[in-house]
DNA sequence: GTCAGAAAAATTGCATACAATGATAGAACC
DNA sequence: GGTTCTATCATTGTATGCAATTTTTCTGAC
């Protein structure tokens, strides 16, 4: 008989990690909670060792930040690693897509187009929609066989996902699908640079239409120094 | 009073991943050796926890090769895997020379300058030569002040270096202190697009030096095959 | 009411112990 | 002699337990 179906994929150690991982990216665990190892441990029905051994592996990943003795919380990256991070997708996005053009095999663009359409259909669910989209760029990557660059990108994008939770407005993402598009023609055609140049543009304006802080999500000392300007206070 | 000097720079748990790596780095620990937890953790004075917490950790650096229930061996890159890696760093560190071009301060010009003289003393000596080269990549890297260009560089570098050990030839290092200099000019000088030039041209040199299997570290069936072929056989 | 200090609780870091999986060697059989 | 089955051994995967550190709560003074 099969294993588990908790265990698909490795050992449960792997199945941890990914749940855990998956709960972040969904925002089921919002940047700043709190990640005890024993209540997360007891709720995935494993010890703490393997808890443990997820948090430093996420943390190695820039998913969590963890203080020595001190407990892990979901990463809250800033903005300046947000545009740092990007500007590392770039660079690394631009050799996917150089790898790619003009190489893609039949099947490969049959996958990509049902995938677009997928985005399409979920574009008023903006959680799914931010997902699609980023499994969009994870997919090129895998195809481009280079397994270190696979490993990045897919660090990068998850990584993205949490920046554009915290600073993204609401409908960012929505644009983008038509773009993925674009990109996927010129990559079949094999139009290189005109394809780097749209992941340019691409990533580009996800940074620059995502990465000022919306409303929401500013914290007590910001909310509150407009309060005290208003009335002339500290 | 400070703690133990083997503790420096978190706790034992990276100072387990930091000794195996140094050890595998230096070729103190040869491709393909087994590391059984138990011995090592007996060697370190820790116990099998931290040590199998670190090669997992190294496996997901892609510095050890870890199989289920079969134990961990240092890595074996194939040569495929190095055009790869080779083809990574250089979309990276083409952003680094992009960053870093015409802002370096003085005293990074200078740390960096300090260390080529280090490298072109340490010509004769093969393995540091290696370390060292390795070194002035990372040391560009952590200048862009980019969290995570710092660590895929950091990665990269480290497992090119494991590859030059599999499949370097004996000097193929000696010429690139040379290189080091010229895109140290031209990074000064602000010379973005001939630095990254070099810095391409410099990567791809050492790939196509190095990335050609040595004569001793060819496999049984290698050798075999060509005395088969000599003598008209399978 | 607030602030400082101390005791208690909670939480992490690590070692040890146990269970499960794979390797090895020996015996039985062909 | 070689092959297969089995029993033993070695090694990994994970849980539990203990010590150390941090956070919280309680107490008492001002």
């Amino acid at each position: 008989m099969a294993k588990k179906a908790s265990d698909a994929g490795g050992g449960r150690a792997q199945a941890v990690h990914r749940a855990l991982k998956r709960a972040i990216l969904d925002q089921a665990l919002s940047p700043g909670s709190k990640l005890p190892e024993d209540s997360i441990g007891e709720r995935l029905g494993v010890s703490r060792t393997l808890v443990h051994q997820a948090l430093v592996r996420l943390s190695e990943e820039g998913l969590v930040d963890l203080r020595p003795n001190r407990g892990a919380t979901v990463a809250r990256p800033t903005l300046e690693e947000g545009r740092n991070l990007f500007l590392t997708r770039m660079a690394l996005e631009r050799l996917v897509v150089e790898t790619l053009s003009g190489k893609l095999k039949p099947e490969q663009i049959e996958a990509l187009s049902a995938h677009i359409a997928a985005e399409e259909a979920a574009r008023t669910a903006h959680a799914t929609s931010i997902r699609l989209a980023g499994e969009f760029h994870t997919m090129l990557a895998q195809m481009t066989d280079n397994t270190s660059l696979i490993r990045y990108v897919d660090e990068l994008v998850a990584r993205s996902s949490l920046i554009l939770a915290l600073y993204g407005r609401p409908h960012s993402s929505e644009c983008a699908v038509s773009e993925h598009r674009d990109l996927l023609d010129k990559l079949i055609a094999g139009k290189t640079e005109e394809a780097a140049a749209l992941m340019a543009h691409h990533l580009d304006s996800i940074t620059t239409r995502a990465l000022l802080p919306k409303e929401d999500s500013m914290n007590i000392k910001d909310v509150l120094a407009s309060y005290a300007a208003a009335e002339g206070l500290a």
